[in-house]
DNA sequence: GGATTGACGTCTG
DNA sequence: GCAGACGCCAATC
């Protein structure tokens, strides 16, 4: 168990299979943070050294709302095409086929 | 120490 | 079904 948000964030993130993608919900009520603007505020911060796959990460109705907050907005479209989904509209196609659930993989500890 | 902000979600009208 | 408002909690100013 990792004591910074940050951390249970950039964790969960890490552990996002090839190809998924989750929303801030789900991490949210994952890491029981109790609001899905702590994963957003966590993962805006960024103070880690690593690159964080934040580009998995998307909200409820999989649009790409963070790639305002990447190098480029492209990037994050770029990156899901990458992996075998398709963005239409910086929305993710077929999201709920890709949508991978943090507590239905991931142990709680 | 109070007010504001932030990659969102859910509820109500 | 869509639009607006509130809540959530931590960090920063």
């Amino acid at each position: 168990m990792k004591s910074d948000y940050f951390e249970q964030v950039f964790w969960v993130c890490s552990q996002i299979p090839f190809g998924k993608v989750t929303t801030y919900g789900l991490i949210a009520d994952y890491l029981a943070l109790g609001s899905a603007r702590m994963v957003g505020w966590a993962l805006f911060q960024g103070k880690s050294s690593d690159p964080i796959p934040a580009h998995r990460v998307v909200n409820s109705k999989g649009e790409l709302s963070g790639r305002n907050h990447f190098p480029s907005p492209t990037y994050m479209q770029e990156m899901l095409e990458n992996e075998g989904l398709h963005i239409f509209n910086h929305k993710i196609v077929h999201f709920e086929r890709h949508l991978w659930n943090p507590s239905l993989h991931l142990q709680n500890f």
